[in-house]
Order: structure tokens, then sequence, then C-alpha cells
RNA sequence: CGGGGUGUAGUGUAACGGCAGCACGAAUCGUUUGGGACGAUUUAAUCUGGGUUCGAAUCCCAGCACCCCGACCA
């Protein structure tokens, strides 16, 4: 991509009334723009994230038997009249009126759909388990947006609804989740500061696992257990805690934010519905169900929270907008002829890169805009650098910069595209 | 939804009830050219509606919007 024709713009100026370093960047460096409270457009940089996110959350969810699948936004009153939860999360529903008296609800979440779905296809307990899975829009009235992408009313969202004819199966397809979650938090570069933590249930069971990501800027308080690791969310704190786990009870206490949720529902949704399927043994019994999500979004707010410095974001290499990040200097024939050149070699070897061909930009606004915006792999070329037949080569989480003999890169790009 | 705060050029900010200013950005010209460079010229703003006043960005009322604290959640 080249940067001057890229729809967005860098400032300077701190952006106003944010109370969060993620908010602040992505805003600065033209990755979001805020439409109103706690709704987000992403443009083109941030869009480019948010993808490569989802990649990664498809592949695991497709490695553990998810099939994806789009359920409508647009759902009819009725099946949250039939479940309660109109009056139950009554508050966050977005409610609207059609044409005539029907009344709809803005998906806030899924099980009202996927549940009487399921019963299209679940007939025997030879049609269980089975696991299907979205990527998409999820609309609640939050009553209070705040930190940027860390509470919106509008997010992305993969939801995945697990369907079994036992608590031992729902029990072990739990934890295969659990562990699928662990991969994508790790591939996010999060993994080091992302605890498994035992919170409530909410509207759903007793209990839950949450993922919390440490952060200064989350809204929760959790106890991380200094022996095992796993986390215990406030919400379910008591005096004498134990862990569940190793039964320690020393704890670190931390600010989190949640980035994604797993709940074993069992039979709350089949039995409003009623869900049922036929056992071996000739009766009718309830399925018992499972739902596991993760705010893209708010990911992606955490990935920032948690990998910054003065100057801005410092992407992992697995969801940044582009691998490398192509400032031009002096803009003299030679220059640009090697700039280009070294761009479309990168196009050539599936290295996507941002190209900062602009001209009236001086050496000072690259760099910061480079910085800012926070491309793993920052490559320079000017006529300093082609007098050693050189580019040089720095990366964005690094202090120092190398130079690197034009005829070297290939080994270069073979490094960046490993992982 | 309860409590508090704030609304000024595209962005960030100033202005005692008395000429709406500064910085960044954008545009033109010239000088620069490896960490937001310099000079000149230009561009562009008081949330909406009422009220008080000779006079309102400033005070009062209402609305709207945004932010913060609290109760709820990926």
């Amino acid at each position: 991509m080249l940067q001057s024709k890229l729809f967005y713009k860098t400032t300077k100026n701190k952006t106003a009334g944010v109370d969060s370093i993620s908010h602040d960047f992505l805003t600065r460096a033209g990755y979001i723009d805020q439409l109103m409270a706690g709704v987000y457009s992403f443009l083109p940089l941030g869009f480019s994230v948010l993808k490569n996110i989802e990649k990664i959350i498809r592949k695991n969810m497709e490695e553990i038997g998810g099939q994806e699948l789009l359920l409508p936004v647009l759902q009819p009153k009725e099946n949250w009249v039939k479940t309660d939860r109109i009056n139950i999360e009554k508050e966050i529903i977005f409610l609207l009126k059609g044409n005539g008296y029907k009344e709809y609800v803005l998906g806030p979440t899924h099980e009202e759909v996927v549940t009487p779905l399921a019963k299209r296809v679940i007939f025997s307990y030879r049609d269980l388990p089975f696991y299907v899975f979205q990527i998409q829009d999820k609309l609640r009235d939050e009553l209070r947006p705040k930190s940027g992408l860390l509470r919106v009313r509008e997010f992305m969202m993969k939801d995945l609804y697990s369907f079994h004819a036992n608590q031992t199966d729902l029990d072990n397809y739990y934890e295969v989740v659990a562990k699928a979650y662990g991969k994508i938090f790790k591939k996010c570069g999060i993994g080091s500061v992302t605890y498994r933590t035992l919170a409530s249930g909410g509207s759903f069971s007793k209990y839950s696992d949450e993922f919390q990501t440490i952060t200064g800027a989350g809204e929760d308080l959790i106890y991380i257990c200094k022996k095992c690791g796993i986390g215990i969310n406030k919400e379910i704190k008591n005096e004498n805690l134990k862990c569940p786990k190793c039964n320690n009870s020393e704890f670190e206490e931390k600010k989190a934010v949640e980035v994604g949720n797993i709940f074993k529902m069992g039979t709350r949704f089949s039995l409003p519905f009623d869900l049922k399927f036929t056992d071996r043994d000739g009766h009718d019994k309830l399925v018992l169900m499972g739902c596991y999500g993760i705010g893209l979004g708010r990911l992606m707010g955490a990935i920032v929270e948690s990998s910054y410095d003065q100057k801005g974001i410092i992407w992992p290499k697995s969801v940044a907008p582009f691998l490398v990040h192509l400032l031009q200097f002096d803009n003299t024939p030679k220059v640009k002829k090697a700039a280009q050149k070294l761009y479309k070699d990168c196009q050539k070897e599936d290295i996507t890169i941002l190209y900062d061909d602009r001209e009236n930009k001086t050496a000072g606004d690259k760099f910061n805009d480079a910085d800012l915006i926070g491309i793993p792999y920052r490559i320079v070329i000017s006529e300093k650098t082609l007098k050693e037949n050189s580019v040089e080569i720095k990366e964005r989480s690094k202090e120092k910069a190398k130079l690197v003999k034009i005829t070297q890169l290939q080994k270069f790009f073979k490094n960046v595209k490993k992982n």
C-alpha cells in the first residue's frame, strides 16, 4: 500500500477526552474513528488488524471442529420472551419496532437464534455433538461505554456454540475450547499477560471462565494465584480465598480486561426451546449447550494496551496491519527506483508492506508516523544507505537499526515470513 | 439509570460580561532534508433554542452531545 494514498491521517495532538492509551494511539494513528459513545469506525489500518485477528480466531475454531455460519442480527422479540432474557437483559437490549406491531431485537448475542435452529438438525444422539460459530457484529446498549475499544456498544464478536448429549462430553469440549483460547491469545501476543479466570456465570450459569488480560486500563479486578497462575475475578472472591486448583492462598491483585469468556449453559436454552434428542435408551433428553465468546475489537485494544512505548503502538507480527513499513528519504530518482523495487519485491514475496512514498514529509515526520503506527519492521532507503548498497532495517520493538546489503534481502524476507 | 464535569477553526487549546487568540494540520512560495526544520502569505471556530444585559464564548434556563465516578457485561 502506498502511504500517500492510504485513507488515514495521523495527528500529533492528543485525542481529547480519552482515558486509555490504546484509544489515544489507535485514534491518532488512524486505526479507528469514534462516531458516538461506544461506536467506532474501523479505518483501513484498523480493519486490517481486525481481519488478522479474525483469521487467527477462525483457524483455531476450525481446528476444534467449529463450523462457521452467519446468523441474523435482526431477531424476533418472541424468542427473547421465551427465554425471559427480554427482561433479564433489558438494560442492554436494543429493541426496535418495525412498520407494523412487530418488534425486533438487535442481537446482543445469538442463543435465541442458534437454539431453535439446532432443533432442525438434532433428533438423535447420533447428531451430537456439534459446534458452530460465527464472527459477527453484536449490539449491546452498554450503560457506559469507555476506554476506546475496550467497552463499546457495537462490536465484532466470535461466538461459538456447542451441543452435547451428556455432561462429560460438554465438560471435555469446554476444556478443548479453553485450550484453543489459550493458543489464540498467545498468537495475538498477549499470552504472557492473559489469565484463565474463574468468574460468575452471569445470566447463564453459576460459574464461567474468563480470559483476562492484565492492563491498567482494565475495569475488572482479578486475583492471580502465585503458585499455579489461575485467576479469580473479584466478583466471586470470598473472605478466605483459596485457589480452587491448587489450594494456595497467596494471590496477586491486578486490573484486567476480559477478552474472552466461556460458559457451560447446560439446559438454560434447550429447556425454553424444548431442544431434545433421543438417547440410546430410547428416551428423549434435553441437549446440553456451551457458549464461548471473544470480542475482536476489545482484543485489539487489549493488544495495544500491552504493547506500546512513548512513541506509539508496537504490533505483534501476527496481527500487524502490515509487516514492513518502507520509508523513502531523499526523493532522488535513484532512491525512488530502489524503494519501488523493494516495494515490488515484498509484494512478490507475499510480505505486506506500507510504502511511505510521501514526498512532502520530512524524515522526522516519517519516523514519528512509523513509530506511532507500529508496524513490526521499518526499512529506510536513502542516499545514505544506497551509498553502502544497503537499506536500514529496524524492528519496532528494538532499539537499534542495522544496515543490510540489498543483495542480502532474501534472508530478511525469509525471516519476516517465519511464523 | 443516579452523581459530577465539559462543549470554541479539521485537531488540541486560550480569552475579567467589552477586538474570538495560539499551536498543530491544510494550501501557496522560497530555504531545508536521518527524528515532527525555518520564513512569508493564506485558510478555518464559540453545540442548539430561549432568557438576562447597552453588550454574552463567558451569567441563567431548557435541550442535545461527549467525558468521568457508580451499579451491569465480550
